[in-house]
DNA sequence: ATCTACTTTCAGTATTTTCTGAAAGTATGA
DNA sequence: TCATACTTTCAGAAAATACTGAAAGTAGAT
């Protein structure tokens, strides 16, 4: 007994939904986030209509605390917004769907939490070693200097990117490309 | 008592590079890197000489099993490479210490480990849904395309950058600047 | 063939990270 | 003021990850 077009269709797309999601979640894991905070942002990117903690508790099968915690964190990101619709207590959720957007708050949040402590850290062990006799401190000052250089011409291109506008470096990129 | 210049000068050395070994442990694990790994990597390039697991195993405190493996996975990543010295069994290792060509090593291997599993998996989700009806389903279709382009580009870029010389990336990176 | 000087493996353990679920907290409105 | 409808917190549990140390494996030298 075959099932009408458009309900199979349905539960493909429900399905692909799922895939996509299992897998954001993956890859997420294997970038250094959360699986938990990779789905509910996969989740949200994919979905049409605003979704309450309870509709994400729900299709994703976790925890009041584990929903709520991971909504946080991507708020705080800012990979998501937070939706009050009037009239209405309960707070939903949307995601910034814009890819090229999305890239540069993640560039911008990476940047602020990983590059900038390295690049501190550096500059203190460079600083340390500064004006220390000998050949080995001489090489190892030396090399902590070139770490920190590049870090910092990173960091200026970075930011640099996360400032542009889609329009402009898309084409750029694909010039750059040939 | 003061102790002679020399002697000063070598403890701050040997701390200072405790310190850049310690800080970039905790800079990988923020970029999903495992500690020791680091910790190793970190101890490689700032060491003028070439060490034996022995060695490396004594100066961070960590097990043979532990120093083995990391020093496989540094070696598998491209970023170690193992020396037999003449006459020696014993394997030594030593560290590629520019800066750029490290650079270079960690692009190519986040995207042959982390970029392309993704762009897989989003292509997967793009072909599943490709025909389906309704306007939801379109909309989904729709939004991994974009993605799915979007990594692509970015991939086509990172492999790009990967395969350039310093001599001409850094110069083109200070015009971007400007 | 055996010894020696190593490297490799892996079962069990420790540590870190993430998740649950229930209790506590807060704001609205009757 | 109290009830309701939510959000937030957090102690303990579970899961994932990393580490140890000892035993097994390997290869050159005698």
């Amino acid at each position: 007994m075959k099932k009408p077009q458009p309900e199979n269709d349905r539960r493909t797309l429900l399905q692909a939904r799922d895939e996509f999601v299992t897998q954001w979640g993956t890859i997420g894991t294997a970038w250094g986030i959360n699986r938990t905070m990779a789905q509910v942002h996969a989740l949200l990117i994919t979905t049409g209509h605003l979704m309450s903690t309870d509709e994400i508790m729900e299709e994703l099968k976790i925890s009041r605390g584990n929903a709520h915690k991971n909504l946080r964190d991507l708020v705080s990101w800012g990979l998501i917004r937070s939706v009050v619709r009037k009239g209405e207590r309960k707070e939903f959720f949307e995601a910034e769907k814009n890819v090229w957007k999305m890239f540069c708050i993640i560039l911008r949040e990476r940047r602020r939490r990983e590059l900038r402590p390295a690049q501190a850290a550096l500059q203190e062990c460079a600083a340390r070693t500064k004006g220390l006799k000998g050949a080995e401190a001489a090489a190892f000052n030396k090399q902590i200097k070139a770490l920190s250089d590049f870090l910092e011409l990173a960091d200026s291109v970075i930011t640099k990117i996360s400032r542009s506008e889609q329009s402009s470096m898309v084409p750029w990129a694909l010039k750059f490309l040939k």
